[in-house]
DNA sequence: TACCCGACTTGCGACGACACCA
DNA sequence: TGGTGTCGTCGCAAGTCGGGTA
């Protein structure tokens, strides 16, 4: 490939086509429309090799100058103590209790609230329509087993607990329970009857209601004591040890769409490689089902097994939910208009499909906007108790570190280790500075907190300057013009230098992250495209490509790992990453349609003589069930985590009679906790996997994720691992709104809503930390109903003096109440009780939902349609559901057939 | 076949803006 | 109007997975 030399850089269009912001507020309301949409599934194609044109560097890399990174802001605080979570665990006729949790866990079992909806519809006899029905049912019902009594036993008792206590989330018994009910919902959908995914499924009425068990109110039990339940990111390393060999990647961001002159030539469809024409980008097409050979595919997990196991009422387990809170970043701003301008909108391109292939024709953009030079505060730390003069670049360094005081980072051996390695060789050997632990960075934090305190002293009016100054030097970066169509750029921002931040024990932690310079940094840009103009005077990039076989603008290599890289790529909201998302979905729901061939495969191979084979089975199984990750292999300088195939023989204990009990650190080091019951032939490979092992050694010994995958293959094309979660949440998520879903207001339905989401990310592990304030919160609230309860005994007192004819005594404050009548008081008394029911119902969600997380599986799991399409069904503005990122990002999934099914 | 490279997705915490309440 | 809680967005770490190569 071509090198380019450096041209003055051309800033795309402008917002031709944006102007209309107004639009963008504008709510969207849906309605039940008659949109048809008739999604033809996208087909999952290979991904095409993609190195064809890789452009040579021209490269004038000179030696970066020596790097005096400024001090950026200093990173977010170390996470505190995570709490633990207990989760229930996953569908199947299993009975599962499972519970994650993030940091030193204090048992707590609470229920989770839930209204039981029973009477609402009993399950209508299921007729299952094909083979594969009854195939899955089979093996599934034979392996689970309900224990609903213990289900049942569960409670409430959420009581308050200390904010340490670190959730728990709901593992164990009320798990099952919950499970239970769950798979009896579905399995009533399931029973409707196989309808395709796109056909709409018109069964809901005649569909029972079955008791969520979630809504009941139960909460998992907390396996073991607080000190047993595991806590997120635990500060000794993994619980069991995992090790393994390799990995790699980086991130990306990104963004949305706007229209250029050339946008308009290039937007019409465009060929894939292949000269295809590519489907646009905003069908919503119900997909109509490819095969519909497995009628009951498209029931969750958890439904099929209970489906089996529904004669023994007790038995099944129930799903997992939850909710997210946060989420990723990534989103674009400002959503909906352009999906609305026909002529630039997104919807109206035809995209690349994503196959490896050529991903773009033109590209331009303005490269990307590095963090300003370090500026120097002269504030001097003190060594062995006397000021201690640095250089700037030293200076910048302690900096770094001063500021991490109050993390959790600050005190831990590893990250102090690592980062006096680091800054004593900026010190020099020479320094006068020999040990890290003489250093008393005090005067640097006060400084800092000092320049904090200013920053937030300012006025509205100058905090509203500084913002518009920031967004007028960053504007040119935040765009690119792809295939003529204006895009937003997800992260244009070059990282700043810092210390590195490595989640629960890594090993790299407190090392420095050095400042990034144009040198370090390749720009892809199309051919035409003018090469972004090197904002760093007498620097320049690394190197120019232009290859249309990648999404990426622009990387560089991770200062921490450099085999790794860090790339800068459209936002979230662009029409390519849209594309990609929809194949996601499709992709899921082609499982859906596969599932019962795939679950009856790996049945029959739970006790093949083949251990490979075995293996497979044993983990799909559990991949399936559980929503585990894949669990790649990972080097010895990675946190020590593990996923499914990378488990240890210590991660799974075997508790007799079919029950396995899950303890590991899953990505991002966060505990997964889980006791599920599975099928006999499971327990008994996992016993044979694990005989002759140490707990070190690896459960699936023959297995790695490419041979896993490389299996699925052959069950459906293009099967990974991961589809497996994308279908259980969007399977989840469908299922439950269409059951749960009654008459009423909207908040009401939105609650609906919110429970099935909270269910997904159950189900996917999906945690937060508690919030430093929560347990001031919980007792807050309890401190304000205690005082209704007070005015309520009052208000009694009153009313019956009232009817007496008696005046009401004195308030407890001293002072004379007024005399109102006997009515008047019954009605005071009312509001009030009303009052504190409302009360306990927040302080009881705020406790069920502290340590779940809500918006990863709504950003990444949840086929946005399922949402899309609910909403207008039960006239819901979709702004109560998806925020302006996630309707950005999801603009593709907007005109959705109403009567659209996952 | 194992390992490595490269590209892209997933995921949590920090932080700032905004809403709400006393 | 200030304190506090919630929500949205950003930052960047940490996964997955396909393909190339020795």
């Amino acid at each position: 490939m071509a090198t380019e030399a450096f041209a003055k850089p051309v800033v795309p269009n402008g917002h031709d086509g944006y102007d209309d912001d107004d639009e963008d507020e504008m709510p969207l309301v849906f309605k039940r429309s008659s949109n048809n949409n008739n999604t033809s599934s996208s087909s999952n194609r290979p991904r095409p090799s993609n190195n064809a044109q890789k452009s040579s560097s021209i490269g004038s890399t000179k030696s970066p100058p020596p790097s005096r990174s400024p001090l950026t802001s200093p990173n977010r605080s170390a996470s505190s103590g995570r709490s633990s979570l207990m989760k229930p665990s996953l569908p199947s006729s299993s009975s599962v209790q499972r519970s994650t949790v993030k940091s030193p866990p204090v048992g707590d079992g609470r229920s989770l609230v839930a209204k039981e909806r029973n009477g609402l519809g009993k399950a209508p006899p299921v007729s299952k329509s094909d083979d594969e029905d009854s195939e899955d049912d089979k093996p599934l019902s034979a392996r689970l087993k309900g224990d609903t009594k213990q289900a049942s036993s569960s409670g409430r008792g959420s009581s308050q607990q200390p904010v340490q206590r670190s959730s728990v989330r709901p593992q164990g018994v009320n798990d099952i329970s919950r499970k239970k009910d769950y798979d009896e919902r579905v399995q009533t959908k399931t029973n409707v009857g196989g309808s395709s995914s796109s056909k709409p499924v018109n069964n809901d009425q005649k569909r029972p209601l079955v008791n969520n068990i979630n809504r009941n109110g139960l909460k998992p039990k907390i396996e073991g004591n607080g000190s047993q339940a595991p806590a997120k990111r635990p500060l000794e390393k993994g619980n069991s040890s995992n090790q393994s060999s390799v990995k790699r990647p980086k991130l990306s961001e990104p963004a949305r769409p706007v229209k250029t002159e050339q946008g308009s030539r290039n937007a019409a469809t465009a060929p894939d490689s292949k000269g295809n024409n590519l489907e646009p980008l905003r069908a919503n097409q119900a997909t109509d089902k490819e095969d519909n050979s497995d009628g009951d595919d498209h029931v969750p997990i958890a439904s099929r097994i209970r489906q089996d196991s529904s004669n023994k009422k007790s038995s099944s387990v129930k799903p997992n939910a939850s909710m997210i809170a946060s989420s990723s970043r990534t989103i674009a701003k400002k959503p909906n208009k352009w999906a609305k301008d026909s002529k630039y909108s997104k919807s109206t391109r035809s995209l690349p499909s994503g196959d490896g292939q050529k991903k773009w024709k033109t590209l331009e953009h303005n490269g990307v906007i590095f963090p300003p030079p370090y500026k120097r505060h002269g504030v001097k730390i003190l060594y062995q108790g006397k000021p201690v003069d640095l250089t700037p670049e030293q200076e910048e360094v302690a900096t770094m570190f001063a500021v991490m005081r109050e993390t959790e980072y600050y005190n831990k051996q590893m990250f102090r280790d690592n980062f006096w390695n680091d800054w004593r060789k900026i010190l020099g050997k020479n320094h006068v500075i020999k040990n890290l632990d003489d250093c008393d960075f005090s005067p640097i934090y006060e400084w800092y907190m000092q320049e904090k305190e200013i920053k937030k002293q300012m006025s509205a009016e100058e905090k509203r300057i500084l913002k518009e100054e920031k967004l007028a030097q960053e504007e040119k970066y935040m765009w690119a013009v792809l295939d003529g169509v204006r895009e937003k750029v997800g992260n244009f921002r070059v990282e700043p230098p810092g210390l590195f931040r490595g989640r629960g024990e890594h090993p790299k932690m407190g090392k420095l992250k050095k400042r990034i310079r144009p040198c370090d940094i390749t720009i892809n840009i199309g051919k035409e495209a003018p090469v972004p103009e090197c904002p760093i005077p007498g620097e320049r990039w690394k190197e120019v490509k232009h290859d249309n076989t990648v999404t990426w603008l622009a990387f560089w290599n991770d200062p921490i790992n450099p085999k790794e890289f860090k790339y800068v790529f459209l936002a979230a909201s662009s029409a390519l990453k849209g594309q990609s998302d929809k194949e996601k979905y499709e992709k899921a729901r082609k499982l859906k349609d596969r599932i019962g061939h795939i679950r009856a495969a790996y049945t029959k191979d739970f006790s093949n003589k083949d251990v490979t084979k075995r293996q497979i089975a044993v983990a799909t199984y559990l991949i399936d069930k559980l929503a585990l990750r894949a669990g790649n292999e990972k080097d010895d300088d990675e946190a020590d985590t593990v996923g499914c195939c990378t488990l240890k023989v210590g991660n799974v204990d075997c508790i007799p009679p079919n029950k396995l009990k899950f303890d590991f650190l899953g990505k991002d080091s966060i505990q997964y906790v889980n006791t599920v019951e599975v099928e006999p032939p499971v327990y008994k490979a996992i016993g044979q996997f694990q005989a002759g092992k140490s707990k070190t050694d690896d459960l699936f010994d023959e297995l790695d994720t490419s041979k896993l995958n490389a299996h699925l293959k052959e069950l459906m094309p293009a099967l990974t691992a991961k589809v497996f979660r994308t279908y259980n949440a969007s399977i989840t998520l469908d299922d439950m709104l269409s059951k749960e879903t009654r008459d009423g207001d909207v908040p009401e339905k939105v609650v609906v809503y919110q429970q099935a989401n909270k269910e997904v990310a159950i189900i996917c592990n999906h945690q937060r930390t508690v919030s430093k304030s929560h347990g001031a919160q919980v007792e807050k609230l309890a401190l304000k109903i205690e005082e209704l309860r007070e005015q309520i005994k009052e208000l009694d007192i009153d009313l019956d003096r009232a009817k007496k004819g008696r005046t009401p005594l004195m308030g407890s404050d001293g002072k004379r109440k007024r005399n109102l009548t006997p009515e008047a008081l019954e009605k005071k008394i009312m509001q009030t009780n009303a009052k504190i029911e409302k009360m306990e119902r927040d302080m009881q969600t705020k406790e069920d939902m502290k340590t779940v997380a809500l918006g990863t599986s709504k950003i990444n799991y949840m086929d946005p349609r399922i949402t899309v399409a609910w909403c207008k069904r039960h006239d819901v503005p979709i702004e109560k559901i998806f925020n302006k990122s996630l309707l950005a990002k999801f603009a593709w999934a907007m005109d959705v057939d109403p009567e659209f099914r996952f």
